[in-house]
DNA sequence: CTCTTAATTTAGAATTATTCTAATATTAGA
DNA sequence: TCTAATATTAGAATAATTCTAAATTAAGAG
């Protein structure tokens, strides 16, 4: 059984993979990571913006932009768009997975891999790196 | 063998459907619709004003995106965003298709479904009403 | 410690794609 | 030919993101 971290472990958890990707751990960027990789859901800068208002001393939008592209830099996390929407969504890259869209209500949620087999007859034997794959519809 | 259409008869085709699809053929839209439907290869708003500076006597951009708007409302065309870039591209709907995004040119190629087998195993049964992929990678 | 340099953060201006607005022009139909 | 409805236009407004240049903070040498 492992114990659940404390706020404190989790902070040092974040500080130290800040580290090994080679990224200086300041307090701005620790607080963004460790939101995102544990609090949020696929969200937007501009959401990453209103939760620090509210919980980090000062934070400015520009900093929370390039904390975000340092982060997706350095692979620990990864931005799309949705077809049709305006904004760049975050979102933890820690297991490989897809996304399905509700129309209705905007939700975003995961699909794990199991859940959607992808076969490409790649009879052209293109080098894919990426696969981007977004369900909208109704639950 | 099937005639190659001339000019005169690919404008009245496009005024045709545009006229089936209950849209006012204006000779704007015309231009727009047949340039977007024959000639570009995945346009952007701005390609689509930058071609009708040079082959239309004056539009404006709101003309441009006002036109695109009813034409992807109507389901002559459909509109998305790649994964990373900013712009809206615009895409014929005649066929169900993927799309490959070669990441050293920018170049965005079309992938036929037989290319491509996608099956979600539907275990929660959603009502699934668009498919998005969008690979990146290298030929 | 303390100084110097490099890296980070900041506020606000600039940029880019898109939408809005309100006036003008065109079209369809009586 | 007139009228009402629809479409087009230029330019202003908006929204997300990036840029800029100055101020702050951190790291490392001595």
């Amino acid at each position: 059984m492992t114990k659940k971290p404390t706020a404190l472990e989790a902070r040092q958890e974040i500080e130290k993979r800040l580290q090994e990707a080679g990224i200086q751990p300041t307090a701005q960027r620790i607080a963004i990571a460790q939101y995102v990789l544990t609090d949020a859901d696929h969200p937007t800068a501009d959401d990453i913006k209103t939760w620090a208002d509210q919980n980090f001393p000062k934070m400015s939008l520009a900093t929370v932009y390039n904390t975000l592209k340092i982060l997706v830099q350095s692979g620990i996390l990864r931005e799309f768009k949705l077809p049709h929407s305006d904004r760049v969504i975050y979102d933890t890259n820690l297991s490989h997975h897809f996304h399905f869209l509700d129309e209705k209500t905007g939700a975003l949620h995961d699909i794990p891999p199991e859940e959607l087999e992808i076969k490409p007859r790649n009879s052209k034997n293109w080098d894919i790196r990426q696969v981007h794959v977004v369900l909208v519809g109704r639950k």
